[in-house]
Parts: C-alpha cells; structure tokens; sequence
DNA sequence: GTTTGTGCAAAACCTTTGCATAACA
DNA sequence: TGTTATGCAAAGGTTTTGCACAAAC
C-alpha cells in the first residue's frame, strides 16, 4: 500500500550568506531590494539586520518586538509590509506553521520544517521536496493530481528538550 | 543527500463507517460523546449528521453557514464549541491549511491532503506517516530529533481542473 | 434538580487597508 | 522634486471568552 523511505538531513539554519560578514550579508539584501527598484529605508534595513545576526524562524509579532526597542516607533504595519516586501526579494520565505502561526525563514531554498513540541523552536530540513522531486511526482500518476509543491512538517522533540527531560 | 521514494494513495474521503447509514454513522457519533460524558444536543446532533451527509474538509465558517439554515439562531460560537468537542471526542480532525485556515476533517485516521489550488478542493492521501513510519524514523538519527508526527501538504491541480484547462 | 451547553455580545488576536506625513533616490 | 514608504488608526476576519438562560441527564 505504501512503501517510505526518506533520507532526511538537518542542515543549520543559516541565511544563504553563511560564510559571509553580517555587514556582508545585509548588503546582498539591500542589493536584491535595489535591483527590484525597491527603495532601502532604516527600518527595512533593520529587519534585514535582525534576520542575519539572528537566522531563525521569527513571527511578525516577534520581529516587531525585537525591532521596536531598535527603532523606536516602528509601526506593526510596516514590519508586515516589510516582510511582504523581502518576500518578494527572495530573502525571505513565508512558512505557515501548524497551529496557523506564521514564520519568516531566512533560508529561502527548497526545504522544510520539524518543530519541537517542548520549546517551540523550528528547525529547518534539507529535505529538496519541491516540484520534480520524487515525493511529488509519486502522488501523480494514483490520483491525476499534478503536484507542484509539497510542505512537510514534523513535529516532536528536538535534542535539547530530550536532553532536559532526561535530566528531569 | 536524500533519497525519496514514496508510494502515495488516494482514497475516498468518507468517515470510518462507509459502509454504514447515514443514521448509524450518526448515532456512533452520538455514542463517542455519550462514552465521553458529553451531552447530546440538537445542535452538536446536527454537525456530527452535516459531515456523515456531507463527509469532506469544512471550516467553522462552512459548518456554520449550512446550518443556519437547518438549525435558526446557530451561533457561531456554539459551532466552535461543538467541533472542539467532536476533536476530543475523536470524531473529527482539526486540519491546518497552508495558508491559515482551519478545516475539520470526518477522517479521524493517520493521513495526509493535497489541495488543489485551482478548486481550493482538499483531497485525503492514503500516506500513513505517524509514529513508527519510516518517514519518521528517517529524521530521528540525523539530529536527536525525536519525530512524533509528520504532516504532508501537497499543493497542486486536481484531475477535474486538469480536465478543464484542458478544453478551455 | 444539578450539571452542562447555548446564545449573545464583546473582546482578543493577527493582519490588512487608507490617508496624511515623512523620507528615500 | 517625484515617487515611495511610514505611521497611525481603524477595519477586517477568525476565534475565544463571560454570563444569563435554557436544555439535557
């Protein structure tokens, strides 16, 4: 009925820009955004900044929160316009979490997510299940139904928590 | 790096007893709840018989709608209620969709969905990826993530909307 | 008769939108 | 200088909550 076998692997969650300096690393930001014709104000700028310094997996909510003691007066609304707008750069990836919570990924490649159920925290997996992949294309011919992206998302506890819980 | 081989079925999005009456299916609802020490009242009688007649992906705002009209003065709230309910009771599965929303879904058993993003129609997938499955497995040496459960979305266009754009 | 659920309304939550002001290029 | 972004506030949608009344056991 199913056979499933997958190789799995966990790679660090890293902007693009890994080897690159912070200063580095936002500039390539800015690059994409100048090239798209989008103007750099600060405040984009800053979220480029928070994203590189600290390349995890953060809400609007959280982003802003971050931003706010940074950038005194930033609006809830700019931050969402801005993410909107590094979307569209490819510097960010828009993931939607189970639990209807959305994330900014600053590892915009192919991959997907597993996260813990104890702290939270996401993790990234290099696990290349987009369109021609073969996770995609072995629903195909069962159903008549062309795959173009497949998300998977695990979830359970990560090293840390196991670690913890051992302990406890 | 990765290796995926995956043998994906699709099957018919119907409650577990298919082969049953629209009233039996109805009344071992019924007894779920019973079992469970909940009450039983018209308005949760009228969301278990809505998805036995009707046995697809809804949202709260869809169960809603469709019963307003059966049941006058259904609140919203009460529709909530109900379908939390009907989560404990394992009669229904709270499905979050890629994009934020909520369905609920009469298949209570491990799988996964495609969504057709012509139709927005959700299909089931026979792919029984819960604890034990190889999928699983698969994350858990590579990082000292413990897997406890997996969900796979696919995103595509369904064999109807496929026929369509092919004679438009 | 007691416990539990319902309905109403309002609040909470996240996200989007409109418009005047301010800043970028 | 002209275009674009920001900030504010308010609206939008979905989901949750509090309380009096009503219904199920």
């Amino acid at each position: 009925m199913s056979a499933t076998c997958l190789a799995v692997m966990v790679i660090p969650t890293l902007t693009s820009e890994r080897m690159m300096s912070t200063q580095t690393a936002v500039e390539e930001g800015v690059e994409r955004l100048r090239a798209l014709g989008y103007k750099l104000t600060p405040q984009r700028r800053a979220v480029l900044t928070l994203f590189v310094e600290q390349p995890t997996h953060m809400t609007a909510q959280e982003i802003w929160s971050q931003l706010e003691h940074i950038e005194p007066g930033l609006s809830r609304a700019t931050v969402y316009n801005t993410l909107d707008v590094l979307e569209q750069a490819g510097v960010l990836l828009k993931v939607q979490a189970e639990g209807g919570q959305t994330y900014y990924d600053p590892r915009v490649d192919a991959h997907h997510h597993a996260q813990c159920t104890r702290c939270g925290h996401i993790f990234d997996l290099d696990l290349p299940a987009q369109p021609s992949s073969a996770l995609l294309a072995a629903a195909t011919p069962l159903v008549g139904f062309s795959v173009e992206s497949a998300t998977l998302w695990l979830r359970g506890t990560c090293a840390a928590c196991q670690a913890h819980a051992g302990v406890a």
